[in-house]
DNA sequence: GGCAGGTGATTGCATAAGCAACTATATAGA
DNA sequence: TCTATATAGTTGCTTATGCAATCACCTGCC
């Protein structure tokens, strides 16, 4: 199987340079982005990215609040890891949790003011941030085929809301 | 900046819905796969992803070695989280440090048989996982137009091989 | 009703990673 | 030449996270 130039897909026992530059990229995007996104959230409002994630998820939930079970699926954390979030989250005042009374199992993180303000504040800035680090250098419909290009990936896995 | 229109980027004090997609589908996307192939890795060759891309950078780098600092830009980690990495690789056998005689500062990671081995064994699997994952979505022009995109997000940042 | 197995949340423990401080060496400037 | 500053790598410490075990409660089946 000579590949004169790299015309296909290379040898199946390596990337090819297309192949890397497609994968590797969204590697380094993600890191990087991440990284820059998180550190300006905290410069800003002292406040980690996850828990600025656990703030907007709960906001946006009916009632202000959320079972624990939903917000560490929707941030992608496993449950003892959101457990110990909430936890700093609690006691740093921003958020509360009260118990569910279909399900004594259960309990809601809900925002308290103090966590809805300081939401309020960050959010200009994260989203501000999205936009300049990545969303900018799409045009409109590339946004909706990145979004499609996602689609195809992970099935049923775009965010609700 | 062929589309600098935007036409309703919704109002700027939230996301809109295709903005949201684009965004969100590369956060989770990123993480899915990532710990997806993290653990396969871990369960055929109980080696961590990290580790492997140790392994893979410096067995294509010129004499199969690599220095600390490269390496770590490489990888994406910071310069003590690399050295407390090949500590890890080194204690199993799979790099070793060697000095650098130009600059008596600087270490160099390199393979070890053992190291070479648990690479070559372990290279078919990582981008079967990638491939059946990943690029297997999308074809030859869609993964030029992703390389496209990650330079337009991150200009200079392609990997280099 | 009562038991078996499942689910929500938390905890103990182990690990990976970053930051800041430190050591040793290199390089540039007076 | 000597000094100041920058760089390569490591170390101490702190933190966030996951897994496995645990507890409490729910649900379905007999």
């Amino acid at each position: 199987m000579a590949t004169t130039i790299q015309p296909i897909p290379s040898e199946p026992g390596e990337l090819g340079e297309r192949e890397l530059r497609a994968w590797r990229g969204l590697l380094r995007v993600h890191a990087t982005l991440s990284k820059a996104l998180d550190a300006e959230l905290e410069a800003e409002h002292d406040l980690p990215l996850t828990s600025y994630e656990v703030l907007m998820y709960v906001a946006d939930a009916e009632g202000e609040r959320m079972r624990m079970c939903d917000l560490a699926e929707s941030i992608l954390l496993s449950r003892s890891g959101l457990t110990r979030l909430i936890d700093r989250l609690e006691r740093d005042g921003l958020v509360c949790r009260t118990t569910c009374s279909s399900d004594a199992r259960g309990s809601f993180a809900c925002l308290t003011p103090a966590g809805r303000a300081k939401l309020n504040a960050a959010r200009a800035t994260h989203l501000a941030g999205v936009r300049r680090l990545f969303l900018q250098h799409f045009g409109p419909e590339e946004q909706e085929l990145l979004a499609s290009f996602w689609e195809r990936v992970l099935p049923g896995a775009a965010p609700k809301r």
